[in-house]
DNA sequence: TTGTAAGCGTTATCAT
DNA sequence: ATGATAACGCTTACAA
């Protein structure tokens, strides 16, 4: 049972007494060859389960059809879906996806995207590190003119994007809890370091000041994107002279570790505490009360990376425009910040 | 910047006007060759960005170092954990692994199965998709001699196995109702057709006989695994003439969904329907109650698969016995089942 | 210490 | 209609 070493064409041509490239051409239909021994090669062929040998194509046509996606956790629901979006779009054009979870770590991702430009990867679609600063890996990337996209988080390197408008966002999102009547509005951090992180706190620092609501620095805490993370930054909000009457978390799962702490303490959501999350996470619309947050496509966010990967690469000039897609989000209201009927 | 094709050994070879064995026994660190020589070539070679093409070391080591790992689908915590903790143990050895989703359908799974033969995956691990009744495809993966295992879902099919006992874990669950006072216990039972369902029934069944309590058919539903299928189900429940006063559901996402649907029916978790989950994602603990349910050890689980794989891969006789690997689950007690302290 | 040549599995080009 | 050969990038006997 063991060693059985797949066939090869040359165990067909054998068979057949007949030139290994009379069987390439057999089972790849070329009409030039016989139509009864292509058939019969054919036929042989399936039957033996010959199946060709990728790898010898990928040296020849320098081409692997494998993709490396490097992300920095795929736990999280919204970079599994994004996965999940790619995939639907390349594993039809016979692309697979080759995940590396980096786990934020700087070092992590120069090692993926080494190993990347080793094994010839026809792509590479990465959601930076939270670590990362410098970008000098990614100069081999382009300069070996393989396509290049970052996804959902946001970075200045020259190459194709694909996201949401994080400071956008954070502003709807903060927009409603001041339309609920909150006047006090704290507001959970992302990951220290992510320019998403800032862009968020910028729109949520504009929404206020635009509605003349003042700036109070000790509600700012960094919760980062676990829940876990989540408990101790909320207590603290909960242990000031004035404690908030809304919160802007991070994304859902700080915003539902959030909204136990609360409850935890006694108070109830949204009439002492209003929240909402960011992501639309599937559970969140089962949460008690259900949560209230930012939608973002992240199918869609994954299918459209896919696509501008295979605009880059069947573009025969070399002169594939740079893109940056911004995709919208969408204000999901819920109960937890339904302060007033609407 | 396009089309710059990355130096090969033979480019270094012209450079120093040696033969390519040369480069490639230097870049190996040969000590045959000239310690001098060795040095100028790994230097250049650094110097240029030179590196191994991996795909002509796969033609001719066999050896690919991609593992394909065929799932149902990745945005669930549990399967996602599971891929991270292979990653854990295989990427430090030089592992890639090349990710499929088969939305659980049977011929995606055929489709991959022969995709990853094709690309000569080194192994291949998979839970296999709840449609799937029969298992010829990974014959020709066995017959290859190429380590296949499985994880999480159990089958029958003759190669290493890593997971849990779902029988014994779901009596710990329904076990844990009975010690809190419930009576008339329901089950919202997983996808139809796999084997973990099967598994898990017959030990609420079992546990129930045990305890002399009555089997009632009204009480057994089938929610699946996805939190929107679980609404409907559990309003069945509650439309009973005698409403269960507990419920062990297939997974937490379907249990979190079962509680918001009791909690919209105005009653009360635990003291009304207590409910316990399946899984412990890490948001149950925020959940409000917080979730009781069974802990799988999921990135254990990953790690275990890779460690088989390597085992396999390693046994020079190829006379590895098959590994059935069982995995100690734990009983997490919350407050969704906590009628009376304990 | 270094070069030559064969080989991994396949295809394309050029002959026949 | 089919065969021989070179090529993809690299390693490794075997020679020198």
């Amino acid at each position: 049972m063991r060693q059985e070493k797949p066939p090869t064409i040359k165990d067909i041509a054998k068979k057949f007494k007949c030139s290994p490239s009379t069987v390439s051409r057999a089972l790849n239909n070329h009409t030039s060859i016989n139509l009864h021994t292509r058939q019969n090669i054919q036929e042989y062929a399936e039957k033996i389960g010959y199946q060709r040998n990728k790898t010898a194509l990928n040296l020849l046509g320098n081409k692997t059809y494998t993709i490396g996606v490097v992300v920095p956790n795929i736990t999280s629901y919204f970079n599994a879906a994004i996965i999940d979006g790619m995939q639907k779009v390349l594993e039809p054009l016979g692309y697979a996806l080759t995940i590396f979870i980096t786990k934020d770590m700087y070092a992590s991702e120069v090692k993926f995207i080494e190993k990347l430009l080793m094994n010839n990867a026809d792509g590479i679609f990465v959601s930076i590190a939270s670590e990362t600063r410098d970008f000098a890996h990614f100069n081999k990337v382009l300069n070996r003119g393989i396509p290049l996209v970052f996804f959902d988080r946001e970075c200045d390197f020259p190459t194709h994007r694909v996201g949401i408008d994080h400071y956008l966002s954070a502003k709807m999102a903060v927009q409603h809890l001041i339309e609920m009547g909150c006047r006090r509005i704290a507001h959970l951090k992302g990951p220290e370091g992510l320019a998403v992180t800032k862009s968020r706190l910028n729109g949520y620092l504009d929404i206020l000041k635009a509605h003349g609501l003042p700036i109070d620095e000790s509600l700012i805490e960094t919760a980062g994107f676990k829940g876990m993370k989540a408990v101790f930054p909320t207590r603290k909000l909960l242990a000031l002279d004035e404690i908030p009457d809304g919160i802007f978390a991070a994304n859902d799962e700080t915003a539902v570790a959030a909204m136990h702490t609360i409850q935890q303490h006694g108070l109830k959501i949204p009439q002492d505490i209003a929240v909402i999350g960011f992501d639309n996470e599937p559970s969140t619309a089962f949460n008690n009360p259900s949560l209230s947050t930012i939608f973002q496509p992240r199918a869609e966010l994954g299918e459209e990376v896919a696509h501008v990967f295979l605009q880059d690469l069947n573009d025969k000039t070399g002169a594939y425009p740079m893109q940056h897609i911004v995709l919208p989000t969408q204000l999901i209201i819920r109960n937890s910040t339904l302060k007033t009927k609407i």
